[in-house]
DNA sequence: CTGTAGGGTTAGGGTTTG
DNA sequence: TCAAACCCTAACCCTACA
């Protein structure tokens, strides 16, 4: 089977554009149409459609959502995670109470020093969470300790490096 | 979540014969082959993709070769160390206590359940103690905290996977 | 024959486990 | 530490039908 094309987001733009030009449905006809005939060059009026559905949800054109998409392609991605552990051990060698961090001062020292991305903060207490309510790591009271941070980082970014 | 399901030599011949007999790509089709259905009966259409991407080195299923596997099924095992992590996992998992557990209660209760090497506690000893010593790991009271022997699994048996 | 709707399957990315 | 197993969904395929 041939390779996956992903989209570009110029041709998602011009599928929008034909959309709106010509509603959903009449996919033929934005092919045809010479604004977007050469950008869309090596797609099928199937693949259009197939597009739009994606875009609204995955369900129908008309219906409802899902939630939102996980998988990109490779050259989309936000987060330049490669410096997460990086920061993670600065960190945890910079503070010298063993009982820990709460996050948001962790994220206020992260911030003074690194350009994060927007993402960052809710990813991370995502797998923070995750983690959480498998019983491997517990907050001390507001806070979660050194070694717990320590085996989070070892945990997910190991990967990155 | 369920345990990983190991892939048996058998299922992983199945998937082979039927790559052979249908290309790469129709994994439907093997699964609905009367010759494989049965040893495949609780893989599906994706868990064969999956495998085969693994059989060919984690790639695409089409393309190229990564390095030669090194972890296997349990099963396979070849050191009679291999269970020393899983053994220890049930125990933390077993005890209640985030407090932990002092080693003699720990060993009672692994040979109740394993036949252990008869150096398997003079060299988890020593293990544990050189860790200390680096000051990653310490005792309180007469016990080591569960974390920490989560940690202590993590770090030195990790190769045994 | 031409084209679209909608269900089904695969490819390839990421995540979790041992 | 790192590969096997697992998960998610965009992309692609198949069939019905107008």
């Amino acid at each position: 089977m041939a390779p996956k094309k992903w989209w570009t987001s110029k041709e998602e733009e011009a599928l929008k554009a034909g959309v709106k030009e010509y509603k959903a449905g009449n996919w033929k006809d934005i092919l045809k149409d010479p604004r977007f005939a050469s950008i869309l060059a090596n797609r099928t009026n199937i693949d259009l459609k197939d597009k739009w559905r994606n875009l609204n949800g995955g369900g129908c054109v008309s219906g409802g959502r899902r939630k939102a998409s996980t998988s990109r392609p490779p050259d989309k991605r936000i987060v330049p995670k490669y410096k997460y552990k990086t920061m993670i051990y600065e960190y945890l060698k910079y503070i010298e109470d063993p009982n820990g961090t709460d996050l948001d001062t962790m994220m206020n020292f992260l911030k003074s020093k690194y350009e994060l991305q927007s993402i960052f903060k809710k990813s991370f207490n995502a797998a923070l969470k995750a983690l959480e309510l498998k019983g491997y790591i517990k907050k001390v009271g507001n806070s979660y300790p050194k070694l717990y941070l320590w085996f989070f980082c070892h945990r997910y970014f190991y990967h990155l490096f």
